[in-house]
DNA sequence: GTCTATACTACGATAGAC
DNA sequence: GTCTATCGTAGTATAGAC
């Protein structure tokens, strides 16, 4: 499949003749179906976005407690992100990389980048709604979505690195569910305000 | 600057005579430094981790208070990759990515890991001496260096997308102030525990 | 230490037969 | 819709003059 391999290397590391070869096709029919590699590369990103955004929608849709709210998005982006190990590589590249397109594939770049803000805009959303009802501490939501970012795309994207930094393979049943329960611990003590009822201790 | 192109377009993306140029010399001038072209990436990359190093020394050292100690390694790592643009986007690259750099620079990318690894390494002690002492929640260590790496490495890597989704540069001095304090005020309550001797409310 | 020249390969993309 | 053949360019790397 092109999405494991443009994952593994980005859009410059991998050619078509490689897409090619792995779909079991001639160079020239890949530019039958997409016009050029940043067409192919971004009809791929796109379709990784938009299946986050299915994923996460029942989260983010959700009404009620803010910090049940926010679990239930950590829950569901951590689960999106453990399904393909190609996921989180893909979704990193296409925040931080400035690959030149060169402009042909400009509508296919901008349906990408609308379903991206879409995704954190919700987010956004979510974020300033618990801090007004006094559910979260008063933090900046653009530095926490980042912060909720690095924490979730960056550790499945980090491969070999996070394998061996945790001593286990990062899409491990036991190191996925680590992971939610770890970064939920965190969020919990360090946004969601303590409640009036019944302190923590 | 080669180390400029590499961390915009990675290894694969950026060609010989790219840096040649930006330097001023003939391609061939460059073959008389490095070896190859993956002999050059990955002195680049190392020379980016041993700076980082340089910077996190003295506060990775300290001894005292963990909690103290660890906020004075946010503000050091914080410091150090906002210092230059490209030195959170090159050690993103590094983290993550995998470049098949032909094994002919096997000794080069040894000296770039055992680098990396040390800087770890410190982190882990950190972490686990300042859970030990009852000073920190009982957090997984390398899930939390994950995190934190996300946190930062990645914030200071998203480049065009992180300006927009901050509204500001993501180097400008009012944002790396508020990255460290977000950062820290996200970690003081959700990693540090409260001390008996008055609380926080 | 830098240059010109070149070898050789791979790249993205196109044309046209089937 | 897939193929073979090919174009033009750019890629890494080397050889050898200065």
């Amino acid at each position: 499949m092109a999405e494991a391999l443009f994952a593994r290397r980005g859009f410059a590391g991998v050619g078509i003749q490689e897409v090619a070869d792995a779909v079991g096709l001639g160079k020239s029919s890949l530019f039958h179906h997409f016009r050029s590699k940043a067409h192919l590369y971004l009809a791929v990103l796109h379709r990784v976005l938009a299946r986050i955004e299915e994923r996460l929608a029942p989260a983010l849709e959700a009404v009620g407690d803010p910090a049940a709210r926010l679990d239930a998005c950590i829950d569901a982006l951590v689960d999106a992100l453990a399904e393909h190990p190609t996921t989180a590589r893909l979704l990193l590249r296409g925040l931080f990389e400035d690959d030149d397109f060169g402009g042909g594939a400009a509508q296919e770049l901008r349906a990408a980048e609308e379903t991206l803000a879409r995704i954190l805009g919700r987010f956004d959303r979510l974020l300033r709604d618990g801090i007004e009802a006094g559910a979260f501490h008063a933090v900046s939501a653009p530095h926490t979505i980042q912060t909720l970012v690095g924490a979730t795309v960056y550790h499945f994207a980090s491969g070999e690195f996070g394998d061996g930094l945790l001593g286990r393979p990062l899409f491990s049943a036991e190191a996925v569910r680590r992971r939610k329960a770890e970064l939920k611990g965190l969020l919990r003590r360090g946004l969601v305000r303590p409640t009036e009822t019944g302190g923590s201790t």
